[in-house]
Formats: structure tokens, sequence, C-alpha cells
DNA sequence: GCCAACGTTGGC
DNA sequence: GCCAACGTTGGC
């Protein structure tokens, strides 16, 4: 099993939105960039565990836990040209741009922020925080993982 | 709103 | 294949 982080602009998909649906998934949709991309196509397994975080927001925080409950699949938004993330290159029979299914599993009890993250010596390391860093998909490791969960723990 | 960092595009 | 210009991300 693997360890990742999305982000997500809360003015477009909150945790709060992915809490609320009825089934409690959601497609993550509208990735547009390769790197993620391999990510997303390639590397994220059924029962993955996901930390969603939110960007461009305040607080700037991990949230809570989903998982990857569909791997990788051509994301149909690519060949709708009403969409925002419409590809006018995008082949349907080779498609460029896939997503998965995640589905919500716990909600922090505190959101543990960037600036914490940031300040604990033992998430140093983790991609969120290194120079220049824009995936909206990241791995994670399980130290890092289990670290955060414990601070999302904590009141 | 600013701007640094980075990815992509396109002229050559 | 290089690299300048441009667009986007995302923290501040």
């Amino acid at each position: 099993m693997k360890y990742w982080l999305v982000k997500s602009e809360p003015e477009v998909f909150s945790f709060e939105d992915l809490k609320g649906r009825k089934d409690q998934i959601t497609f993550w949709d509208g990735v547009r960039n390769y790197q993620a991309r391999n990510y997303l196509r390639d590397e994220m397994k059924k029962g993955d565990q996901v930390l969603f975080y939110h960007s461009n927001a305040d607080p700037l925080a991990v949230m809570g836990i989903c998982k990857v409950v569909k791997e990788g699949y051509p994301d149909h938004t690519q060949f709708d040209i009403d969409s925002y993330h419409y590809d006018i290159k995008a082949d349907p029979k080779n498609p460029t741009w896939f997503m998965i299914d995640i589905k919500f599993v716990k909600e922090f009890k505190t959101p543990v922020t960037l600036q914490e993250i940031k300040s604990n010596p033992k998430l140093k390391k983790m991609q969120l925080v290194a120079r220049g860093n824009r995936l909206s998909v990241l791995p994670v490791k399980k130290e890092e993982f289990d670290e955060i969960v414990k601070m999302g723990q904590q009141k």
C-alpha cells in the first residue's frame, strides 16, 4: 500500500464537499500535469491512503484522509468541449489524462496546517514543503503519513 | 495582489 | 535542441 497527498482548492472542491457526497466518493478530474498524471495512471492503487490538502485556502492544511476506490481511468473532461479541462489534442483512442476515484475515510479532529508541517522536524523532507513544488498529487512516506494522522488526532 | 518557481509553447 | 516568452500554481 502506498500513501499520497492531493491538493484541492476548497473554493472548487473541498473536503467537506467530499464528505457531503451521498456515497462520499468523487472522481479526481482535471489534473493536467504529466508527472501527476503518471501517478494517477500508473501508481495509485485501490486501497492506497490519501491525505486531502486544502491549497489557496484558510487555513492551508491537511483536512483528513481518503482512499483510492477506483484506479486510473481516462478523464472524460479532456474530451468535453464545454469543460474547463477540455484538451483539444487529446485522442479518445489514446487518452492523455487520467483520473481516479477517491472516497472519504476520516476527518481530522484538527486540520494539520502547513505551518505545523513545516515546523515538525519529522516532516522536513515532505515533498509538500519542498521548494517550488506545485504538483497536485504527491507521494507521501508511510512515516510522514502516520505522523500527520497523529497530529490530526490531537486536540 | 504580488511574485517565485516551474511547466509548456513556439520561433529559430 | 535551445531558450525566451508566457501561463499557472500557490504561499505570502
